[in-house]
DNA sequence: CATGAATGAGTCTTCATTCAT
DNA sequence: TATGAATGAAGACTCATTCAT
């Protein structure tokens, strides 16, 4: 998911919006949201103060862009990679290792999303409301659809099975983020892999 | 965990220790770490503001007392706990419903831990370091024996394995602190448990 | 003082100088100078912002030329209407009732006569200086007609009187802006010129 | 209306309220009240600017308070010094000079009252309804009584000339605060008193 | 040990004004 | 003339922390 990725696809505009939000995926990965300043946002976009403003409502409404935007676009790319497999088992690999691939390949981002995000019960009500709950709707769906096909068994609720592998794989980024070494996500993905679809065999 | 475990045994002093750390905790939850004000925590705690920093040395390091007081006591519970059991299906058991059972019966320190406790990478990688890596140590070393008895496939990493259980349960957490239902978080354990072992064995 | 008496009379050019003054009026008027923006009266005078400034050198010349335009149009009008009358106790009755008339007949643009234009001492001066100066000779002068022909007592100052005179009437002004109901400004008048004109016979 | 004549009376506590009350006062009348900072005040009352939002909810409660206060110990004074007069027209007289005597003996509350308290509508109705109203009553009942005891004319209504009252001695001040020079407002006081008394008799 | 009045650094946001088009 | 996107200075208010009592 590099910057390079979302250009016109998801912003339109002057360009200044994305810059603009941009700036502040690297300014609240590096100083947290609580400790970054809205005019470190805007000297990083290489705007003035007030010209966020005419993007955003505010300080919060950056934050919660960053999520709405990135997460709208995460999805629909996922959407497509999905498309092209068809047997449940490779979808799943599939999915689990978008989710490892995305996540590494921007850090700031990840940064973001995985602490920045969880600031508050009231924050963190509204994404789970926004926008994970497609996500893991997704997954659910995948699950389910290899339950029916009986690739998967069938005496997991698959709510509760998508659940469980959002947690091992947002655990698995956060692990990452926190750790400095260059880890390769993806390497523990596939041991990950095997682990859940064992699970569900 | 209820408030009431942990008395004399974690806190040693007036008790007004005690007091603070709870009503922190309270209050935390209620508004946030950063929506929260010293002064709220001193109302609660029925202590003048001052007070506080005679406990602690300021408003951080009652967020992070709170994490490793009753994280010490937790890890010390659980130690207990999984003594008596010898097999290790039986312990891993144990230790999940152990998990689920504790955040269950303390909805606001599970929301200290869940959601306040993760407000800023600093924050975090404070916390990995110091009391997860504990946890996960212990169910890691739990795998091991699995693994080493026989009992558990060898195939996967056992820290590998600690985390993804420990993402699950997290996860879990998290999901039932952000419903306002009173789902039980011990039902959906037995769903899960079964995913985790399937993975294992 | 509707806002139709003042058209080409009173402002030249495209009209548009004329309709952001009108709007500034009514935006002062809702809101209070310091509540407005100059955005607020683009948006009313249907221009964009910038226009504003190619017929004003900003805000505060919009207020000061709200004071400046109207005022000089008052005096005018006030100057055709005593011209027909001789009797200088008619022609105060005039002048009372032609300024309480004036105010009741544009409520908006009493209000910021009456509240807007009385910000602060710097402001304040500036007006006393520029145009009431001119009401209050006139009023001066009609007293002095009276005083000379005899129909006015002489031992009071003319200045004073015309000054008490201006704040009775500004004060009824004032009483009935506040007021939400919709007493009449006139019938008050005929007890006021009744006490003002004791006052002086 | 000295700033000596309220100290204890007025105001209670450490007497820190007082100073930033004072220096309130001095500040506005000095600077406007859009045109001051509160930490101008701070600085002006000798403390930290988060002091005075400890005796006050914030920067408009301060101009209120000015109101309110000194209002209330006017409008104490005055009654005191009506009730050593027996006959409506010295009560009257004394208070047409109370009026002026005190505006003229503090200056700069004079600006507050006469220019800063006058922001807006808002502000005027809030005020209007608060203590100038008390004011007008007791000139009205001033003025009844004189009726009742047949010393002033039966044929105005004592609402009407209390406002009238108000709006010259209102007006005078405001005069008096926009010259520079020093002209004394006592002087012109006997000449409005007789110019009242005459309307009245 | 306890208090709570006092401090003052820190920041989001507004909005009058400009100027390239 | 007209536009309106962009600017950036300015300030009220909060609240963690201190310290005299």
């Amino acid at each position: 998911m590099e910057s390079t990725i979302l250009t016109s696809e998801v912003f339109r505009g002057t360009g200044k919006r994305e810059r603009i939000l941009r700036a502040a995926v690297d300014v609240f990965a590096q100083a947290g949201y609580f400790g970054s300043k809205v005019s470190d946002v805007a000297k990083a976009a290489g705007v003035a103060d007030g010209t966020i403003y005419l993007y955003f409502q505010g300080k919060e409404d950056l934050l919660l862009s960053i999520f709405r935007e990135y997460m709208a676009h995460y999805l629909d790319q996922l959407e497509k990679t999905l498309k092209d497999v068809s047997d449940p088992i490779d979808q799943l690999r599939e999915a689990i290792f978008f989710h490892l691939t995305t996540a590494g390949s921007d850090r700031a981002l990840a940064v973001v999303f995985q602490v920045e995000l969880r600031q508050s019960l009231k924050f963190m009500s509204l994404l789970s409301q926004e926008g994970v709950v497609n996500y893991l709707g997704m997954l659910k769906q995948l699950i389910e659809r290899g339950q029916r096909s009986g690739v998967f068994r069938r005496d997991l609720q698959p709510q509760i099975v998508a659940n469980a592998i959002f947690g091992i794989l947002d655990e698995m980024v956060t692990k990452w983020i926190l750790s400095d070494k260059d880890t390769d996500l993806d390497q523990d993905g596939s041991q990950v892999a095997e682990f859940i679809l064992r699970g569900l065999l």
